[in-house]
DNA sequence: CGGATTTGACCCGCGC
DNA sequence: GCGCGGGTCAAATCCG
């Protein structure tokens, strides 16, 4: 525990030696030493969002909720060495060499030096990608705005105040909970997303699923548009009884949902074209995961299977049941080198409300298609986005690194939501970093529906135990929140390491365990 | 019995 | 024009 964080006057103090030594991702801690001599440590995950505080009491044992009498810690997962600690470290050798063998001393002090020198090489190219990553957020983040905003003014009334709601919540929480990366060089800025992450409402998205299930139930199970939903999102060939899907129109009846033919009568030629373009637009997700399908918030029915070539695992086809006309597809197929790796290519844009959980898909996948088709990737081969927003939206389960490359021969992003532990991140062709998505929006809907559903376990069960841990969590929410010199000096704390250009530092990705989460029932998968 | 899945047939675009 | 492969249809079958 070395004193890098100002002092030991009442401001933190930032332990990175376990990280710096082994090389794993141990949360750095920052512990706060008070006045009266009590000592407390903070750890923050910023990518797992695994945040916990505790106030002085006794010692509670909840999973990811490691909260002790005296220590409250925040885990940055960031794999940092600071110059400040490099400069520690060799006084520590100095030191060392005093007490010591001269002789042994040297040879020692010679291959620690050349050690110290390489980590700092290695500092100074984490830096310059954690820079180009921040680059390429602000980048996406605006792309993503504008995308929203599109969505916004093209659907009108129930289903575009839904869109706004879930879109603003991601842009709300993704500055917030991005302060390390994108506070760098603002002191105000990081301090006020600083406390943004504080002040996050947990229940956000708790609300906004809630709303999706009221509107509706509210609407009689119409989305406003004559499209008929039914308890489990599909319509039915009376004629046949054979469960085959058909588009209801109120002038025609049922008719077969044809391949590329739109459901809404009344649109413009210019929103058919762009529909038709988004349809060829495909986003494919490729995740390490043993189920057959990744639980992505909507609701599929397989209407095909075949056999592709060059692939001994079958393709199979799904078409999205959660409206009668919606025309979102997907595709699902095991990586033909890796039987662990499992394909998804989904197609096409929802038309409906979706679940907050499928927003986060859909706005991504969509988000990302836009970007695709209006150009704003330079190249097909220069497209790179770090959608570890999905890895943790999608697949919980997963690993947190991913990529996404884009084929040369049609509209095509892949998302890669395997865990790779190594960076920079692996592409298909030469490509360099175009934008990159937080992954921090999608953990914050993991965690804020974990954090919430803490409180509504609690409720529900009555157990007071748990009741008052969340309610310690939240008081102690409030306390960091209330607190500006705490978290004035967290914030500083956290720019030290992150944001001092000149006090080296980088990023690693930390892999957190992450319960599964399987929001929707999907019959196939 | 109703709804979902399976699976062979069919359609269509593309390359040769 | 033909063959191939991807994608979809729809009757048959399965399942709760």
């Amino acid at each position: 525990m070395e004193d890098c964080g100002g002092g030991n006057r009442g401001g933190l103090i930032l332990d990175l030696t376990s990280r710096f030594a082994t090389g794993v991702e141990s949360p750095i801690s920052l512990s706060s030493a008070a006045g009266d001599g009590r000592r407390m440590v903070v750890e923050m995950d910023f990518f797992s969002q695994e945040k916990s505080w505790a106030r002085p009491e006794p010692e509670v044992n909840v999973p990811n909720l490691s909260i002790k009498e005296e220590d409250l810690t925040i885990n940055t997962g960031l794999h940092l060495v600071s110059a400040t600690e490099l400069s520690t470290v060799e006084d520590g050798i100095s030191a060392t060499m005093s007490e010591q063998n001269k002789e042994e001393g040297k040879s020692e002090m010679v291959a620690m030096k050349a050690r110290m020198e390489r980590l700092g090489e290695d500092n100074q190219r984490l830096r310059n990608i954690l820079i180009q990553l921040n680059r390429s957020y602000n980048s996406l983040k605006m792309q993503l705005l504008a995308a929203m905003q599109q969505d916004n003014n093209r659907n009108g009334g129930t289903l575009g105040h839904e869109v706004t709601t879930v879109a603003r919540q991601f842009i709300d929480l993704g500055p917030g909970l991005m302060a390390p990366a994108a506070g760098i060089n603002e002191d105000s800025s990081t301090e006020r997303v600083s406390r943004r992450w504080f002040v996050s409402p947990a229940s956000e998205l708790e609300a906004a699923h809630h709303d999706y299930l009221l509107k509706k139930k509210c609407c009689g199970d119409h989305d406003g548009n004559g499209i008929v939903y039914m308890d489990r999102g599909i319509r039915c060939d009376g004629r046949s009884g054979q469960g085959m899907l058909r588009d209801f129109r109120p002038d025609e009846g049922w008719r077969p949902n044809q391949m590329g033919m739109l459901s809404s009568t009344s649109k413009s030629s210019e929103q058919q074209v762009r529909e038709v373009t988004m349809r060829k637009a495909r986003v494919s997700v490729r995740a390490r995961c043993e189920a057959p399908m990744i639980a992505d918030g909507c609701q599929w029915r397989k209407y095909g299977q075949k056999m592709a070539k060059g692939n001994p695992f079958p393709r199979a086809y799904f078409r999205c049941t959660m409206a009668a006309d919606c025309t979102v597809r997907k595709q699902v197929q095991r990586c033909a080198e890796d039987r662990t790796v499992l394909i998804t290519t989904y197609e096409g844009k929802h038309h409906h409300p979706l679940p907050p959980v499928a927003m986060a898909m859909a706005s991504i996948t969509s988000a990302a298609a836009s970007m695709l088709l209006s150009g704003s990737m330079p190249s097909p081969d220069a497209a790179l986005i770090n959608p570890n927003l999905l890895a943790r939206a999608v697949l919980p389960c997963s690993s947190t690194l991913a990529t996404v490359s884009a084929s040369t021969s049609f509209p095509a992003v892949t998302l890669d939501l395997n865990g790779s532990p190594t960076f920079p991140l692996p592409c298909h062709k030469t490509q360099s970093p175009e934008f990159q998505i937080p992954q921090i929006l999608a953990q914050s809907l993991c965690n804020n529906s974990r954090f919430s559903g803490l409180q509504m376990l609690a409720g529900a069960a009555g157990d007071q135990k748990l009741q008052s841990l969340a309610d310690a969590v939240s008081a102690a929410t409030a306390e960091i929140t209330a607190d500006p010199n705490l978290t004035t000096v967290l914030a500083a704390a956290i720019k030290s390491i992150i944001g001092g250009v000149g006090d080296g530092g980088g990023a690693r990705q930390a892999e957190s365990p992450v319960a599964v989460s399987n929001d929707t029932e999907l019959r196939s998968g």
